[in-house]
DNA sequence: TTGTATGCGTTATCAC
DNA sequence: GTGATAACGCATACAA
């Protein structure tokens, strides 16, 4: 049997690029393969000048130990993965700040995947899934039946902005008590009708808060709309659209509650296009606080939810999975941020207001009014 | 010797939650270890009857091949990285979807890491590196001495955003040029004096920026002004810190040219809070052309980079590395965009500029003016 | 068409 | 302290 260092070494006679390995690096510092794993992994004690002489060897062969070979034989891959449905737009941004500054502080490699637009999603997630020491699953981004059969010893799952299922824990904010809330809020300023602009269907937290609206209406006692004002997307030019159709119609509503920022700004502007006032012919609310949210004319009062936090307490809780323990759902609070666009009065000029609303404030101090639920 | 696959078996007894290996699948299907791998990477023929056992048994074990070990076998990770300074903003953003998307067309992984604000940056992007497949660095992320050592035989690197160094090929987009045409269009407007607000010291292309600025004045005549004005960051609150402070002194601007379109939306904020009318008493410009330009007050006049193409491009050209080739340096085109901020008349009212500008947009539709530069 | 045997590059368990 | 050597789970060249 031909000795396994010198096969290599002969081999690499002949083809200098090949990427080397212990055994190039234990020949060279005249050692065995279990003395530079020693020396490099500090796994057990060396003398000084053996681990010298690896160092150099390691160093002079610009080797680096295999991530294949060492995730192979430690079972683990150092690695997690999140799966969201779309990659842009302002949420998914501090989403994944989140989760991948949690990952890096325990030195995880993150991976990436988007399934929007795209099929065999299944495969996909499967692939990420064989990756990874787990996986944080948003939304609607994979059918349930094949989360459940994802979720197998080996690889964990937490979900992400979207309820629970099959014991599989969940990381989310709080929608329908302030979709409540702040629907009740454009009550109190007497709009009447109301109408809800988003797509229950394409998200859980969307329909979580179009549960949130009716049941406000119903407890004031009034005639909750049966439909939602369906606009295709998350997106500005999406609320855009459906404002414009609907604010032409006859008995428009004058108080619209919007499932994000994005589809609010399109529809302060379709109304603005049609010669409508913001707040004053019509109340616009949004959802996620998002920077932009502030910025606006007038300044969107909307709910703030912990974005980057949703991340961090994802990969938070996927951790803690790997590592074995039992990991309940949690849900994140949000808070009704009273700005002008639903008919509040300005506050005071600050230039406080120009600084981006983070996570790191808490509660959210641009406004005059706050109320927190969970 | 023992058996390996009587050993696995007895092992499995013992603890039925270990990953089944295909020494599991073959002995339940009754087939060698071969055969299983075969069925399952159609790298040979199998008969139909003997693949239909493989299958069932890799059903019914929940089995599905270890990436890691085929990753070592097949000496290749299947995945590619990309480090970021950061991963806020809608820049990084559009980047991100970019080159997750052709990433995905060629079903490999993507790894994503950001360093901002992070110490042993190096010791982060070596791990990357040890887990893909090659890598994509933007900007001034990674020090030039690291990266040059970084670019081994089988981690091929390909710059974004930033100069080609060491033979190491680039895809960015054109800077100086567009910053000159920008710089003098707001020449003609008559501005003087200007200035420029962005640190020239914290990416590759806001010093391009700064130089086809300088050009500028220096063609028309003028004194270029020998330092710009340093802000600290690329977000509205650096632009408005910034602009407060030179906007009240004495001999003040009346012509800004900002790094990019987050710092102009705080430089508008901060003359407005100042009295200051926009682009009456003072023309601001910025540069990106982010769904946020068209939609501020007034609209941004900007520059438009085709920010998701970056990102493709990128991924497009490690895979060409990642496949041998040779791949030179490219520079995208990009185009000045005039709004109203510079002091342009607005256009005919169109609902058309509500619409996100999107890198299928070539040239940018929603402008009255556009000049292309490379 | 299928099985045997070997190597991929590590880490870790033994001996010495 | 250090060196053999056995896994880790797969793919594949070579036989049969």
């Amino acid at each position: 049997l031909p000795d396994h260092d010198r096969q290599r070494s002969s081999r690499l006679r002949r083809d200098e690029r090949v990427r080397p390995s212990v055994y190039e690096v234990a020949e060279r510092a005249g050692v065995s393969i279990a003395t530079v794993s020693r020396v490099l992994r500090g796994s057990a004690p060396v003398a000084d000048q053996t681990r010298e002489r690896v160092l150099e060897a390691a160093e002079a062969l610009h080797w680096r130990p295999s991530r294949l070979a060492r995730g192979l034989v430690e079972r683990s891959h150092g690695a997690i993965g999140i799966v969201f449905p779309d990659l842009a737009g302002p949420y998914y941004t501090r989403v994944i700040q989140g989760f991948e500054a949690e990952a890096v502080e325990r030195r995880y490699a993150v991976l990436i995947l988007a399934t929007h637009g795209r099929d065999r999603v299944d495969e996909l997630v499967g692939d990420l899934a064989d990756r990874t020491d787990g996986l944080v699953v948003m939304g609607r981004t994979v059918p349930d039946e094949f989360i459940t059969e994802l979720d197998r010893p080996g690889v964990p799952i937490v979900l992400l902005a979207r309820p629970s299922i099959g014991g599989i824990p969940a990381v989310r904010a709080a929608n329908v008590d302030s979709a409540e809330a702040i629907t009740g809020h454009l009550i109190e300023h007497g709009c009447q009708p109301m109408a809800f602009v988003g797509d229950p269907e394409r998200s859980p937290d969307v329909a979580e808060r179009w549960r949130g609206f009716r049941r406000a209406l119903r407890k004031a006692g009034r005639r909750a709309p049966t439909q939602p004002i369906r606009c295709g997307g998350f997106e500005a030019e999406h609320g855009y659209k459906a404002a414009v159709e609907l604010l032409a119609g006859d008995d428009r509503p004058d108080g619209l509650v919007c499932a994000n920022d994005e589809i609010a700004s399109g529809v302060c502007r379709a109304a603005e296009s049609l010669g409508l006032h913001v707040p004053d012919h019509l109340a616009v609310t949004g959802w996620d606080d998002s920077p932009m949210a502030a910025r606006l004319e007038p300044p969107l009062t909307t709910v703030h939810q912990p974005m980057r936090t949703l991340g961090e307490r994802a990969a938070a809780a996927l951790f803690d999975r790997i590592d074995g323990q039992r990991v309940r759902t949690t849900v994140l609070r949000t808070s009704v941020v009273i700005r002008e666009s639903c008919g509040c009065a300005p506050p005071a000029t600050d230039a406080s207001d120009l600084t981006d609303p983070t996570d790191s404030i808490h509660p959210p101090v641009s406004t005059d009014q706050t109320r927190g639920t969970r």
